[in-house]
RNA sequence: GGCCAGGUAGCUCAGUUGGUAGAGCAGCGGACUGAAAAUCCGCGUGUCGGUGGUUCGAUUCCGCCCCUGGCCA
């Protein structure tokens, strides 16, 4: 087996919107060259989380090595830092054994971390967290804002006082560091030393995205995603608070279970939620200068993207199969 | 067929004691540094069912017609 020569690439990206049919073009190239798969992918890592999630099933898990799913509990946390620093060491291992990493998902911040590097930075604290929580509950964000504001202004100026994740997170770094967030987010470099070539797969009409959301959803619901999320509701430990369970679907099933709506509220609720995290994500996408666009609807867009990673690969990636 | 209640944004509805209208949701655009499938910000012209009338002016008042739901025949 021939190996990618150093200073190439560091490996390929596959990305675009939920439902644009990533995986299937991953798998496809798989058939034709020896790659290994990296999921970039927040909801994958969850065990027990299959459905709702589109994971890829065992028969491609057995014919492609996949990565960074089925991870974690449902319960665990995982993050953007983790996965920087998990998807850096997985693809020296692909590459040191003569395979090319093929990074497959859609989670935007894990991408964009692992593009232009993530600050080091004091992870999160659930403990913390709660007691932010129980003096927001109290005094309300604005005041928890007004804190921050003392203790880091940089951070209380760019952070919203509506936005209490942010100003939750802002003010952890800051009490658990005793300095300024502003002050450990400064800039940062990537990881890897090589380029990271980059694709996004979506239709070129948004209509065609929200039709395929909607028969997807429509499919996860006959396999059996409701009795999927009744297994994870069924675990005490777990509630509807965890990171895990906030994943589109899951909430909203979840809150039907809970009796906050009818199944038909909750399908309609889940299907907004999917698109409009597919806006979210290609708003990313928009603002990343070196994304390639692919339109996933076009006739033989399989074929013409294929064409174009070969170019990218010429002399970097040896010729390793009859079709390359 | 008669009576009653409705017909206002893609959906659910509010409102205008007559000066051409606004919420929630959806949708669209944007932000994003260890929860990111998260969290947050911004964007509201629509023959106010149709048509005649009264009026300086009608989505609003009146007549007729159409549609929907309920009750009575």
């Amino acid at each position: 087996m021939q190996s990618i020569r150093d200073a190439d690439i560091a490996a390929v990206v596959l990305t675009g919107p939920t439902g644009a049919g990533k995986s299937e073009w991953a798998l496809r190239l798989a058939e034709e060259l020896p790659v290994e798969i990296v999921s970039v992918d927040s909801a994958l890592v969850y065990r027990g989380m299959d459905i709702g999630t589109a994971k890829p099933d065992a028969l491609a898990r057995a014919r492609t090595p996949h990565h960074l799913i089925d991870i974690r509990d449902a319960a665990e946390v995982y993050s953007a830092g983790e996965f920087v620093a998990d998807c850096t060491r997985l693809i020296a291992d692909i590459r040191s054994r003569g395979r090319l990493p093929l990074l497959v998902g859609g989670t935007m911040l894990y991408l964009r971390a692992l593009v232009r590097g993530i600050a080091e930075l004091p992870r999160g604290s659930l403990e913390l967290r709660r007691e932010i929580d129980a003096r927001a509950a109290v005094e309300g964000w604005p005041s928890l804002h007004a804190e921050l504001a003392r203790l880091d202004p940089e951070a209380a100026a760019r952070i919203h006082p509506n936005d209490p994740q942010r100003i939750q997170r802002a003010l952890e770094v800051c009490l658990v560091a005793g300095l300024p967030l502003t002050a450990l987010q400064r800039a940062t470099r990537s990881p890897l030393e090589a380029p990271l070539p980059r694709w996004a797969l979506a239709p070129a009409d948004r209509s065609v995205l929200h039709e395929r959301l909607a028969r997807r959803l429509a499919q996860m619901m006959e396999q059996g995603f409701l009795a999927e999320v009744e297994r994870l509701r069924s675990r005490p430990e777990l509630t509807a608070r965890h990171p895990a369970l906030r994943a589109v679907g899951y909430r909203q099933l979840w809150a039907h279970l809970d009796g906050a709506y009818g199944l038909d509220e909750a399908r309609e609720r889940a299907l907004a939620a999917t698109r409009q995290l597919a806006k979210r994500q290609l708003t990313w996408l928009r603002s990343d200068p070196e994304i390639r666009w692919v339109d996933s609807s076009a006739a033989g867009a399989y074929e013409a993207w294929k064409h174009e990673l070969r170019r990218e690969l010429v002399g970097t990636w040896p010729r390793t199969g009859r079709s390359w």
